[in-house]
DNA sequence: TACAGTTACGGACCGCGTAAGCATA
DNA sequence: TATGCTTACGCGGTCCGTAACTGTA
């Protein structure tokens, strides 16, 4: 045969490492001989060029190249589900569970519901794959993760999405800060009256922030941009100005020295979402885990909407009606 | 690995071959022996029964074998997607095209196509695969063929489908019959009142010659049930009645002894259809026989619509309009 | 020198085919 | 007896890993 299903595994793993064929040899757990020789041979035996070279490395796919590997992405994609397939019929409560999400949902969110599934399942290792909203879609195409979680406004446009909780921004400041003392809701214009500490998303001009104040007539005055909530709360209490964040990411102990103060209705709620990909096969645990974090959905739902014969609608809860109910293990 | 790709392609190719493994092994040329083997060992591997056996035999798919088959399938399409790709870089232009059809298709309408297509490439192996309407759009999904042609008034529902030419029905009679000497246009009153012969697809409730003559409140007086055209004619000239044909079943020889009858709007017009699989690569010699059988369209519209960009909307032309324009080789 | 990719070689394993052994009709 | 599945076994090819070699910062 033309081509087996080792050397598409290899060829992913190498466009996956940016090229970098010792770094894919790790991924897959073989050597950098090993790929290096299957590559080969699956020009050869394909009688087409894959990569163009630039000396002894590789320096970018070809036009067919490319195609190759989305095609090589879906067959590997298959090959996984089957596997999945049998693990599932077997009961096996073990393997690992790969998370792609970004650092809020990794620190805030998901500890309680890692903690279960290690409790629950203990021979499942979990991998969290931090990454920033951008690359989380892709990733979810890329299959090399078994779950996407994104927060956002609106559905995400790739693969299965499911809703698990809505969630508002909240406003954190030092307790002598003058928004603190105001007695009345604030507005937008309260907030553009002061520098703001909140995340990278804000500078782009599709940001809801941005496009809140833009309404209004105005543009925030970012004091400084923070690639993670810890980051924020640091420059909230060192005075570089109010800080705009998940509520998720308030701690009990930030209530200490910081005022939280709601800003309900001066932005838009966002929805944190799970993302599949289509036909997607889930084990068992990966498949108690979505549903022990978005409890307001079944395994049904789930498989159907997979399949693509539905859309979740189920609106999920807000994240602190989630929170207000105690979960069973 | 848990599996390889010779493994799934025998297990479809047993699936296909009613899960006869003799059967099968002659299909992809290697011997029973192989295929049980693989089989065994792919169970083994996966650790789940993919057949349920009676004695020695297989008896039928488990249900996880029919998921795991159809995920094989995916992967078989997309693995002979790498090779057609590799096949047009190399503008190699060998191999085979399999093409599922009906008889009447395959008798009076793809002749001339695929005489054209052998002159154009002489390396080139055309495998036609007479099929009934039900199995046409199956084939297609069971990726054991290139290309299904097949005939409705509506577009099918499965693939992606091309339209190639409009065509219409005919009566033909023997020359002394009652209805060979009307003068004027006919009604379905008038064929209502003979015995009629003609193509199995009438005895079904969807039938668009039952739903006519329903329409007007007759049941069609079906004589004789034929199985392709040149049945059908020769019952009409052994007298049995009067025989209701695709257009292009008439040939030049037939209008000597019978007579040719138009029935332009008494049944509804019919389109034969090229049908695809979605995302399937053509090599170049079946994009060119498709864009040879079916003249209006070109390439770039075929593959935008195997990508699920586009629906072809280009009307095609009638049969007779095709037959009237001499083709370029 | 450190690093990345290729080439060379021995060994393990895999999958094929022949042929013999069984079960079922 | 015929057909079809399985098992046993030897052979050839495949793929891997080690190790030596080559080109590049």
């Amino acid at each position: 045969m033309s081509m087996t299903l080792t050397q598409l595994r290899y060829l992913v793993a190498v466009v996956d490492s940016q090229l970098n064929i010792s770094h894919a040899a790790r991924r897959v757990h073989t050597t950098q001989s090993a790929i290096s020789k299957q590559i080969q041979l699956m020009e050869e035996r394909l009688g087409l060029q894959l990569f163009s070279r630039k000396g002894k490395s590789l320096d970018h796919l070809t036009e067919v190249g490319v195609e190759v590997v989305r095609r090589a992405r879906v067959i590997l994609a298959e090959a996984g589900n089957i596997r999945a397939l049998a693990a599932n019929r077997l009961n096996q409560d073990s393997g690992e569970l790969r998370i792609a999400c970004t650092h809020t949902q990794a620190r805030f969110v998901l500890p309680g519901a890692v903690a279960w599934l290690r409790r629950a399942y203990p021979d499942v290792a979990v991998h969290l794959l931090p990454s920033d909203e951008e690359s989380l879609l892709e990733s979810i195409g890329r299959g090399d993760v078994d779950l996407s979680i994104v927060s956002s406004v609106d559905m995400p446009r790739a693969g299965v999405a499911i809703p698990a909780f809505h969630w508002k921004r909240v406003l954190l400041v030092p307790r002598g800060h003058p928004l603190a003392t105001l007695r009345r809701p604030l507005k937008i214009a309260d907030l553009a009256a002061h520098p703001l500490v909140t995340y990278e998303s804000a500078l782009k001009s599709e940001s809801t922030l941005r496009q809140a104040f833009a309404r209004e007539g105005y543009t925030p005055d970012l004091a400084c941009i923070a690639r993670d909530a810890d980051l924020i709360k640091t420059y909230v209490r060192a005075g570089l100005g109010a800080g705009v964040l998940a509520e998720m990411a308030v701690l009990p102990e930030d209530v200490r020295d910081l005022k939280l103060i709601p800003i309900d209705d001066l932005l838009p709620r966002c929805t944190t979402w799970l993302v599949l990909r289509r036909d997607q096969v889930l084990c068992h645990f990966a498949m108690r885990f979505i549903t022990h974090l978005a409890p307001h959905i079944d395994a049904r739902d789930v498989n159907l909407a997979l399949a693509g014969e539905t859309v979740i609608h189920a609106s999920p809860p807000t994240w602190g009606e989630l929170m207000a109910v105690p979960r069973i293990a």
